[in-house]
RNA sequence: CGGGGCGUAGCGCAGUCUGGUAGCGCACCUGCUUCGGGAGCAGGGGGUCGGAGGUUCAAAUCCUCUCGCCCCGACCA
C-alpha cells in the first residue's frame, strides 16, 4: 500500500476523552472513529489489526474442529423468552419493534440463537461432538461505555458454542477451547494468564477468563509465586486461617468513640491496628433479608462470594434508613452485639478475640468482645477478597496481585439453555438426552486495544509482528530523488510479491514528520531508503521494538528482510 | 441511576462572569524557500457558537426547557 494513495491521517495532539493509552493511540493514529457512545468506526488502519486477530482466531478455532457459521444480529423476543433471558437480562439488552410491532433485540451473545439451531439441525449422538463459533458484531447497551475499544456497546467478537451428550464430552471441548485460547493469544504476541473465574449469571459449572497484563486492566487477578494457580479476585478462594481464638480475657467494656465512624478513625482513636478491630458490614439480599458480615478491621468484603454463599443474585450494602432500623445506630458504629439479623464471618474471626467492634450506638465501640461469648456465629466463611501476599489455596505459596484486561472467557454451561429450550437428541439407546453446552468468547477489538495498551512506548504504538496492520513500512527519505524512489519501489515490490504486507511512505512530506509518524504508527520493521545510505549500495533496516538499526545491502534487502519477517512470525 | 463537568472550524482550546465585528494553535489549500527526527515566510478556505423558546435595539454571552458527550460512583456475559 502506498501511504500517498491511504486513509490514514495521523493526529500530533491527544483527543481529550481519551484516557487510556491504547484509546489514546488509536486515535492518534486513526484506527477508529467514534460515532456514538461506545461505537466506533473502524478506519482502514484499524480495521487491518482487527482482521489480523480475527484470521488467527479463526485458524486456531479451525485448528480446533470448530465450526465457523453466522448468526444475525438482530434476534426475536420468542428465543429471549424462552431461556428466560427477556426478563432476566437488563437494560444492557437493546430491545427494538419492527414495523409489525414484534419483539426483537440486538444480540449480546448467541446462546439463543445457537441453541435453537442445533435443536432443529442435531437429532443423533451420532451428529455430535459439535462446536459451532462465528465472528460478528454484538450490541450490549453498556451503562458506562468507555476507554476506547476495551469496553464499547458495540463491539467484535468471537463466540463459540459446544454440544455434547455427555459430561466426558463437554469437559473433552472445554479443554479444546482452552488450549486454543492459549494458542491465540500467544500467537498475538500477548503477556496474559488463564484464571479461574466467577461464572457469573451466565450459569454454568466453571470457568476461565484469559487475561492480557495491563496496569490499565479494569480487572484484579490473583496467582500463586509458586505453582500455576490464578484466578479473578471476585473468585480467588482462601484458605481459612490456622490457629484458635484467644481466651476470652475481661468483660466487654463500652468505649465511647465520637464521631469516629471508618475502621481507620477508631483504630488512630484508640491506638490500635485495624486488624485489632472487627467490622460489620450490614448488607441486603434481592429477596431484602439483611444480614450482617464481620470481617477484620483490614480486610475487604467480596461481594460474589457472599452472594454464592447465600444463593442470592445481588448483595447490596444496606441503605442508611436500613442500617439505622437494624442497628439503631447510624452508619458506622454496626457491631454483631445484639444485633437480630443473621451473622456471616469471614475464617479469620474465628482466630481472633478480645477485639473492638461497633456498638449499636451514636458514637459508641464495644471493646474486648469476643464470639460465642458475647454473640454467635451462623456461619464462618471465605468472604474477603483476596490481598497482594495472601497464602495460596492450593499450596504453600504466596499470592500475587495484578491487573488485566479481560480478552476470553470460557464457560462450561451445562444445560441451562438446552434445557430450558429442549435441545435433545437420541442416544445410542435411543434415549433422549439433554445436550450439555459450553460457550467460548473472544473479544477482537478489546484484543488489539490489550495489544497496544501492552506494547507501546511514548512515541507510539509498538505492533507484535503478527497483528501489526502491515509488516514493514518503507520510508523513501525523499521521493523526489530519482534514485531513491527507484530503490525504495524495487524493495517494496519484490516484498508484496513475497506475500510481506508493506506500506510505502511515499508522501512528499518532510523527513522528520515521516519518522514520526513511522514511530506513532508502530509497524514492526522499518526500512529507510536515503541518498545518503544508497551511496554505499545499502539501505537502512530498524526495529520499531528497540529502535535498533544497521544497513542492508540493496542486493541482499529483500532477502533479509524476508527471513526477518518469517522468524518474526513464528516467535 | 446518583454526584461533578463540558458542548464555539476536522482536532485542541480562548471568548461567556461584565451582551455590541466569532478568535488562537494544529490540520487543510496556494506559492516561494527548506528537506535524515513533527520547518519558515506570505496568502487562503472552512462556523446555523449542540438544539428550541424567551429577555433585549442587539445574545456564543442573560433566563427557561431540551439533547448529546465526558469524568467519579453503583452495575456488568
Amino acid at each position: 500500500m502506498r501511504y500517498s494513495q491511504y486513509l490514514l491521517n495521523t493526529v500530533k495532539e491527544t483527543p481529550a476523552d481519551a484516557e487510556v493509552v491504547s484509546h489514546k493511540l488509536m486515535l492518534r493514529t486513526g484506527m477508529i472513529k467514534k460515532v456514538a457512545a461506545g461505537i466506533y468506526s473502524y478506519l482502514p488502519f484499524g480495521l487491518r489489526a482487527i482482521r489480523k486477530v480475527e484470521q488467527i482466531v479463526r485458524e486456531e478455532m479451525d485448528r480446533a474442529g470448530a465450526i465457523e457459521l453466522h448468526m444475525p444480529m438482530v434476534t426475536p423476543a420468542e428465543l429471549w423468552e424462552e431461556s428466560g433471558r427477556w426478563q432476566q437480562y437488563g437494560k444492557e439488552l437493546l430491545r427494538l419493534k419492527d414495523r409489525k410491532d414484534g419483539g426483537f433485540c440486538l444480540g449480546p451473545t448467541h446462546e439463543e440463537v445457537i441453541t435453537d439451531i442445533v435443536r432443529r439441525e442435531v437429532k443423533s449422538y451420532r451428529q455430535l461432538p459439535l462446536n459451532l463459533y462465528q465472528i460478528q458484531t454484538k450490541f450490549r447497551d453498556e451503562i458506562r461505555p468507555r476507554f476506547g475499544l476495551m469496553r464499547g456497546r458495540e463491539f467484535i467478537m468471537k463466540d463459540a458454542y459446544s454440544f455434547d451428550t455427555d459430561d466426558a464430552g463437554a469437559d473433552a471441548a472445554y479443554e479444546k477451547m482452552y488450549q486454543a485460547y492459549r494458542r491465540v493469544f500467544q500467537r498475538c504476541g500477548l503477556k496474559f494468564r488463564a484464571v479461574e473465574a466467577d461464572s457469573g449469571a451466565i450459569g454454568g459449572s466453571f470457568s476461565h477468563e484469559f487475561m492480557v497484563l495491563a496496569e490499565s486492566g479494569e480487572d484484579a487477578i490473583v496467582s500463586c509465586d509458586s505453582c500455576e494457580y490464578a484466578a479473578n479476585v471476585e473468585k480467588a478462594e482462601l484458605k481459612a486461617p490456622a490457629g484458635v481464638a484467644p481466651t476470652a480475657a475481661a468483660d466487654v467494656s463500652e468505649v465511647a468513640t465520637p464521631n469516629q465512624k471508618t475502621i481507620e478513625d477508631v483504630a488512630v482513636f484508640l491506638k490500635l491496628e485495624p486488624s485489632q478491630l472487627v467490622k460489620t458490614l450490614l448488607v441486603e439480599t434481592d429477596e431484602e433479608e439483611v444480614v450482617a458480615v464481620l470481617l477484620r478491621g483490614d480486610r475487604e468484603l467480596n461481594p460474589i462470594k457472599l452472594a454464592n454463599l447465600l444463593g442470592s443474585n445481588c448483595v447490596e450494602m444496606a441503605s442508611e434508613e436500613t442500617v439505622l432500623k437494624v442497628t439503631g445506630a447510624p452508619v458506622g458504629f454496626a457491631g454483631p452485639v445484639g444485633l437480630k439479623v443473621r451473622i456471616l464471618a469471614d475464617h479469620e474471626i474465628g482466630t481472633m478475640g478480645n477485639f473492638v467492634v461497633g456498638g449499636n450506638a451514636a458514637d459508641l465501640h464495644l471493646a474486648g468482645v469476643n464470639h460465642g461469648r458475647d454473640f454467635n456465629v451462623e456461619q464462618f466463611a471465605d468472604l474477603r477478597e483476596a490481598e497482594a501476599g495472601d497464602d495460596c489455596p492450593r499450596c504453600n505459596g504466596k499470592l500475587e496481585i495484578w491487573r488485566g484486561i479481560e480478552v476470553g472467557h470460557v464457560f462450561k454451561l451445562g444445560t441451562k439453555y438446552s434445557a430450558a429450550m429442549n435441545a435433545v437428541v437420541l442416544d445410542d439407546q435411543g434415549k433422549e438426552r439433554t445436550l450439555i453446552m459450553g460457550c467460548y468468547g473472544i473479544g477482537i477489538g478489546r484484543t488489539v486495544a490489550a495489544a497496544i495498551e501492552q506494547n507501546n512506548d511514548d512515541n507510539g504504538i509498538i505492533w507484535p509482528l503478527p497483528i501489526a496492520p502491515f509488516q514493514v513500512l518503507i520510508t523513501l527519505v525523499n521521493p523526489k530523488d530519482e534514485e531513491v524512489c527507484k530503490a525504495g519501489e524495487q524493495i517494496y515490490t519484490d516484498l508484496q510479491q513475497a506475500g510481506v504486507e508493506v506500506l510505502l511512505d511515499d508522501r512528499d512530506e518532510r523527513p522528520g514528520s515521516k519518522f514520526k509518524d513511522a514511530d506513532l504508527i508502530g509497524l514492526p520493521l522499518r526500512i529507510t531508503v536515503g541518498a545518503r545510505g544508497l551511496k554505499e549500495g545499502s539501505v537502512e533496516l530498524q526495529w520499531r521494538k528497540d529502535g535498533e538499526r544497521r544497513m542492508l545491502p540493496l542486493e541482499s534487502a529483500v532477502e533479509d528482510m524476508l527471513k526477518l519477517v518469517r522468524e518474526g512470525m513464528q516467535d
